[in-house]
RNA sequence: GCGGGUGUGGCGGAAUGGCAGACGCGCCGGUCUUAGGAACCGGUUCGAAAGAGUGUAGGUUCGAGUCCUAUUACCCGCACCA
């Protein structure tokens, strides 16, 4: 048969569709598989090659599972709020609703080309009115319960998208989109509250099939440190509070750090001497971007503060108190205690402003540099401590500073609240007013969606403003609950928004009523395999992983988390090793590859390239290998006669079929298709295989190939679809070959082999190995110091 | 600096502690061709060979790419979080 991909990817991919073969049923009594990947923001770009590694890796999955007899949901939709469709929309002067229509019918062209299993009829997307306005009704029971709140906060601003920014998505000082400096900017935000969640998002890692670096990630980003805060008297007649994780140190605290933000600086106005030059520093310290900050770490600064000092509540000395940067405002209470002797950074400012160093653990040399080792050390010159190692001396320290009314156990993250308002149009309104009287009030539920107004001009605003603060005919209304004159909220959601509850919406996509039926929920929830991007491992995962566990405490969920398992897949690099981006002109478009070698070619080549979670560069060379394997396979129709098993293939075929399944269940799908070749190769050595045998070698290739499995099914004879066939069992017993070629070493090297049945004994396979000549001659007049015998692996002689 | 990961032929990569280099690319030789950047067949870690060989140095073991210790290079994430 002539492997004619295009006629053939045609007809399968028409057939699929009109038999609808790959719906999710409505049918819960079966077992279920919800198969998940990443929705893609539909940019004006299309795909390249990068996008469909994961979604073929996860079409196999489900594919097989679907073989395998499970109700399969494999769905697919479109994160399609965000910048840059404004963007795109702004320059080109075409609505944003268009592009985003566009650019959906473009992806969505490319990925049915690949014959992709997804469930089109569940398609979503999340800037529809109808989607929309469940993110809507979510972020209402987020309001409702507290969740979420207006601050007025320094947030990150962009200067090129004119738009604030989540901590997450600053990365070095500058935006993660545009590459732009960042600065912060004082403004009224809406926050959401992850940080109440911060120690379930940690604690529930524990029983998830999460690969360990994506559970490492989030537990450090959230950043979980215990300690204590502890109050100091001041000479001003108050008291600051500091947090540190080192209690054990307080007889070394020599002086004190606090932010340039900190509240005291104001309060002090009348004692301070040097209030100008502190007042100078803050401002200073406020016009550093992060950028800057991040680049000067090595130099410290600071100013101490004259007129005030506080008073070591161990020791009862007096010590001086330093303004400096070092010190963040927004972390712990914003000041610390300094012990130079037991901290790099305090050691630095002490030398650097010619400060006391006192040791209080001995083991280190305090002078040359700071001991920090919490492992080995020894307390001295610590009172009540001295002679306890540190975990000893923490506990007994901050026991003491509670019984005094001094200090107290304390817990904190680096995790801040999400930042979860933008000043732009193409995202979901938020739904709230603000009344003079009443406040800050939600829209009633029945009257979501709040649907995004056409706007004439949807340009951000040189003051920071949404666009949308223009439309005053939308901007007044009234308040829901005194029916006086309100303003509704102009700033819109961010992106991830509508990505933190999409999968729920699969369940059930066009429910009116609810999210989705509570029912579908408890059948398809949690999703079982997830897979995605590293890069969204501190973002969206987490952010989702938040708002499941809010609608599980509302009762929406039944299940504290929304992901089984997560697995991630490696980028698809350049031909030069490099990333794939315009700006380097390396990208590969997969239009290109389905053109001139068939979807069938791509995506073998895609799961063949290496390692699923493992970078990898492409190769042009390297699809020939794919494309010339599919032709042969295609060419078996030719060979393959009668019906059966043909006795060379028996035990070849119980090792593949048993390869295949294992592989898929452990991703490891490039080791899947070698044996296929392999398997391949062996067929076209023997010139054997009957119909049902290819029949069979067909199912294992489906997932991978599914266009041409099914034309091969076909010309074998076969009815149905063997996309819908069941996947291939296999004996065991026959997995195994009856003679075993097994290694002969002497002192560990290998000098021969001998061919054994399977079953043979030790003392049988030893006389065997002595009876090779070439071992018989090595231990001629040598003594055997040690024989040993792993009956079908080796045999090792230890001769002296 | 902290956390995680990775080092195997010319290249992508295989190897439950048991014959290192499966499978594929590339390359070399051949067959068929007016032709070959098509197809098919054979070969291909290095070395003429003995032998050597999985970043480097040790260790455990009858046996180490795999386990342990140290070291080095590169990649990813976080980064003054007290």
């Amino acid at each position: 048969m002539k492997y004619d991909y295009k006629s053939i990817e045609a007809k399968w991919q028409r057939k699929w569709e009109e038999s609808n073969a790959f719906a999710a049923h409505n049918d819960y009594s079966k077992p279920k598989f919800f198969a998940l990947v990443e929705f893609p923001y539909p940019s004006g770009n299309g795909l390249h090659v990068g996008h469909p590694r994961p979604y073929t890796a996860l079409d196999i999955v489900s594919r097989k599972k679907r073989m395998q007899g499970y109700n399969v949901l494999f769905p697919m939709g479109w994160d399609a709020f965000g910048l840059p469709t404004e963007n795109f929309a702004i320059k080109n002067h075409i609505h944003p609703r268009i592009v985003t229509e566009r650019n959906v019918a473009r992806f969505k062209g490319q990925l049915k080309s690949l014959g992709l299993s997804f469930d089109w009829n569940r398609e979503i997307n999340t800037t529809d009115p109808s989607y929309y306005k469940w993110t809507q009704w979510i972020f209402l029971q987020l309001f409702k319960r507290g969740l979420a709140y207006k601050k007025k906060m320094s947030v990150n601003f962009c200067t090129s998208c004119k738009v604030v920014l989540a901590n997450e998505e600053v990365v070095n000082g500058v935006c993660e989109r545009c590459g732009s400096e960042v600065i912060h900017k004082v403004k009224e935000q809406w926050m959401l509250k992850i940080t109440e969640y911060a120690d379930r998002l940690i604690d529930d890692l524990a029983d998830l099939d999460f690969i360990e670096k994506v559970k490492t990630q989030q537990i450090n980003w959230i950043g979980r440190s215990t300690g204590a805060e502890v109050d100091f008297k001041t000479t001003a007649g108050d008291t600051l509070r500091i947090y540190t994780t080192r209690a054990d140190t307080l007889y070394g605290a020599t002086y004190m750090v606090i932010a340039p933000e900190h509240e005291y600086i104001d309060r002090w106005k009348q004692v301070l001497q040097n209030y100008d030059e502190v007042l100078a520093y803050r401002d200073a310290a406020a016009k550093k971007s992060d950028f800057e900050r991040t680049e000067l770490v090595k130099e410290k600064t600071g100013v101490r503060l004259d007129g005030v000092r506080a008073i070591n509540p161990i020791t009862g000395l007096e010590i001086p108190i330093f303004v400096s940067d070092y010190v963040l405002a927004g972390y712990g209470t914003g000041a610390i205690m300094a012990v130079p002797a037991h901290d790099e950074r305090d050691w630095d400012f002490a030398k650097k402003f010619d400060l006391p160093i006192i040791e209080v653990i001995a083991g280190g040399d305090v002078e040359n540099a700071a001991f920090t080792d919490v492992e080995s050390g020894t307390l001295v010159n610590s009172g009540f401590l001295s002679g306890l190692s540190v975990a000893e001396a923490k506990e007994k320290m901050i026991s003491y500073l509670a019984e005094n009314g001094i200090g107290m156990k304390k817990t904190n993250y680096k995790l801040r609240d999400w930042v979860f308002s933008r000043q732009r149009y193409w995202g979901e309104p938020i739904p709230l007013v603000f009344c003079e009287k009443c406040g800050w009030v939600a829209i009633p539920e029945d009257q979501l969606p709040l649907t995004l107004p056409d706007v004439e001009s949807y340009e951000p605003t040189s003051t920071g403003e949404s666009p949308l603060s223009a439309m005053t005919d939308w901007v007044n209304c009234t308040c829901p609950e005194c029916g006086g004159a309100a303003k509704r909220e102009t700033d819109t959601m961010p992106q991830w928004a509508g990505s933190s509850w999409y999968f729920l919406r699969y369940c059930d996509p066009t429910n009116d009523m609810a999210l989705a039926a509570k029912e579908a929920l408890d059948y398809w929830m949690p999703v079982d395999w997830y897979n995605g991007g590293m890069e969204h491992t501190t973002l969206h995962l987490l952010y989702s992983r938040f708002w499941a566990k809010v609608l599980y405490d509302i009762g929406v969920l039944s299940e504290k988390e929304p992901y089984l398992k997560r697995t991630s897949h490696g980028m698809i690099l350049g031909e030069n090793g490099e990333k794939m981006s315009k700006s380097r002109g390396n990208v590969v478009n997969p239009d290109d590859i389905v053109n001139e070698y068939g979807a069938d070619t791509m995506r073998l080549y895609e799961m063949f390239i290496g390692d699923f979670e493992k970078s990898a560069p492409w190769n042009p060379q390297s699809i020939k290998g794919c494309k010339r394997f599919l032709d042969r396979f295609a060419s078996l129709v030719d060979l393959a006669k009668g019906s059966g098993t043909s006795e060379a293939l028996v035990r070849p075929m119980h090792k593949l079929i048993k390869k295949v399944t294992s592989d898929i269940d452990e991703m490891k799908f490039n080791t899947a298709i070698a044996a296929m070749m392999a398997f391949q190769n062996e067929v076209y050595e023997n010139a054997a295989i009957t119909c049902d045998e290819l029949s069979v070698f067909a199912k294992l290739l489906s997932p991978f190939a599914p266009h041409l499995a099914e034309e091969v099914w076909e010309k074998m004879g076969n009815s149905g679809l063997v996309s819908l066939s069941d996947w291939p069992s296999y004996d065991e017993a026959l997995t195994k070959d009856n003679t075993v070629e097994m290694p002969v070493q002497i002192n560990g090297k290998v000098k021969s082999t001998v061919s054994l049945p399977i079953d043979a004994d030790k003392e049988a396979i030893l006389a065997a190995a002595k009876a090779d000549e070439r071992i018989a001659a090595a231990i001629l007049g040598k003594s055997i110091v040690k024989e040993i015998v792993v009956p079908g692996k080796i045999i090792n002689i230890v001769i002296r």
